[in-house]
DNA sequence: GTCTATACTCTGATAGAC
DNA sequence: GTCTATCAGAGTATAGAC
């Protein structure tokens, strides 16, 4: 039992995230992907039809992938905003870390396929924006916190969080520092946006 | 007078910029890039040799074109920590409030061929990290700020102006609002993200 | 479902006239 | 320096056997 039957579809998925990470989706092969995925060049084409569709599969299901997860923290009306806000640094910092090449190629897409992405936004939904905005007002009112929009609030959050990532390999060299340097930096960030984020909201 | 001789050359170069940003190197076509700039096919060529080192060249004269600039307002001397952060935050929210594609470009370029980037950085310089570290040793030690690393601070100010225009397509469907709320948004960043800095920096 | 072989298009690059 | 014409190769996609 080398290749479980029905594996297929899910090897050429999988092998096409990596080959379209590293490459971008214009870049990269069909028949690189084909290999990567240890199958045959014609059965991509027998699964997906055509290579942009499996760029659109591939993107669509990487972005349901993490997305979900974030706007669910942030719904949850049980979490205190600052419980939000460390889950979420924890959770987008620990993704991108360990896909250090998914947040460039979703950046890459995002702005070469906008159509793409405002069907995905219809089908992944939005952030719930009114409940973090609720719970700003309220702190602001019992004056726990400054003033802050609740937009700004989120993407100051995603930006610190996931930014790094993206730029890794520019920012490596303008940092400088020693093989691992880096690493650290980012492993450290999570905690480090957090209370950040925290001290910028110090009324 | 239409077309002043010698300026072919900076013609194609605009004009690659353009279609690169907007379909990535790879999916770029140097037939669009010839009609883009209204010159010739054989004259990308004739100019540039490849594709490849067309690309490179268009990379690294978009860097060099707002890299130094940011060096050199974070090295000057005689400026405060805090106006260096609002004129770096001004800025760079500016240069890519007016390149709205060229964020996305440069980190998908960024990803895809990390070897020019050594080589960028080798010609560019690094930040003076240095700098902003004594900066806010001093700041630190007076009890004017929090303690926070020079890298961190760099990089949060860097992280809060370019991730919003790189994801753009993806956050303006994210936050929905009409058209033009996102223009605001980004409009209004360079003070919100120098003041939200400024107040995570209070002791 | 999987493979081989192949068709056909697109596109980077050049040769050579002007 | 600029143009036309064209080639050579790469790469997507499919037809059809198994």
């Amino acid at each position: 039992m080398v290749k479980p039957a029905g594996d297929t579809k899910a090897l050429i998925l999988e092998a096409a995230l990596r080959v379209f990470a590293r490459s971008g989706t214009a870049g990269a092969r069909t028949r690189e992907i084909a290999a990567e995925a240890g199958v045959n060049n014609a059965l991509v084409h027998y699964y997906f039809g055509t290579k942009a569709q499996l760029a659109e599969a591939v993107f669509a299901q990487t972005i349901e992938g993490f997305l979900p997860g974030v706007f669910g923290v942030l719904a949850e009306p049980a979490l205190s905003l600052e419980t939000k806000i460390r889950e979420v640094a924890s959770r987008q910092v620990a993704f991108h870390y360990s896909h250090p090449w998914l947040a460039g190629y979703l950046l890459s897409e995002i702005h070469t396929h906008p159509q793409v992405v405002r069907a995905l936004v219809a089908k992944t939904g939005r952030p719930p924006v009114h409940v973090i905005r609720d719970q700003v007002d309220q702190a602001v009112a019992a004056g726990e916190i400054r003033p802050i929009s609740a937009e700004s609030l989120i993407v100051n959050l995603i930006s610190m969080c996931v930014f790094p990532s993206a730029a890794r390999p520019l920012l490596e060299q303008l940092l400088g520092g020693n093989e691992g340097t880096f690493d650290v930096f980012l492993k450290e960030r999570s905690t480090h946006v957090a209370d950040f984020i925290i001290a910028a909201l110090r009324p």
